[in-house]
DNA sequence: TAGAATCATTACGAATGCGAAACATTCGGA
DNA sequence: TCCGAATGTTTCGCATTCGTAATGATTCTA
């Protein structure tokens, strides 16, 4: 494994031990990475689409946005254009909680290299 | 968010549905948590000081050791100077494993300047 | 416009995780 | 030596997740 790899890991371990000591939600691996595409990537997100791209049933991916729109990280709202499918909008809570990470990178990386 | 924390979340992002798109055997936050801090941190890891370090339950360290155990991916040793302490030891399954996280990692940043 | 196809959800049973508390083992000091 | 403290595990009850299959709602098609 070479350097930016291994230091990759160790940035993401340093995030990982600061959000378990902060008690912040935890998340499934498969909750955080959806939470994280729909963030992250600028298209509309169905449960299909992310059922496809994630490698997930599509049962999971609707249990996966129950649980982040219980804790108001995102939100459902049907296409008009048609109405057997939801799209996924991103909410201000889902948009704070993704930049405390953010914040945790800085402040890891912070006390790594200082 | 600054530029490089958008840049390590996106990074993860990547790598997280690689994991998914592989199959590969899903931790929850806590068991992999544990698993980068047994290989990233170069100290003696007991149940103790890895409760008290991930802010973790004993219980829940146990159970974590027994799954990750199960994939072969760390292993119990009784510490011979203390016979009631166990000492967490790396095997070459959880090295191969994180090794393809980092690979990964390289595959990713690849995809995403090339 | 009736029936097939598509999308999301729910029902179901099995598996897994959690914390608190109880437990067994081992160590260490009086 | 003996008893309290420390360490890791197990037990218990509860909550959550998973995938498959069935269900409900909507759209498409012939």
């Amino acid at each position: 494994m070479d350097i930016a790899a291994k230091q990759a890991l160790e940035l993401w371990r340093g995030v990982m031990v600061l959000a378990l000591q902060r008690d912040l939600p935890d998340l499934t691996s498969r909750q955080f990475t959806l939470l994280l595409h729909v963030y992250l990537k600028d298209q509309a997100h169905t449960v299909r689409g992310l059922a496809e791209e994630l490698n997930m049933s599509k049962p999971a991916v609707t249990r996966a946005l129950d649980r982040l729109g219980g804790l108001d990280f995102v939100r459902r709202k049907t296409d008009d254009r048609d109405r057997r499918s939801i799209l996924v909008q991103r909410t201000v809570k889902g948009s704070v909680f993704l930049r405390e990470f953010g914040d945790m990178v800085e402040i890891y990386a912070a006390e790594v290299s200082g």
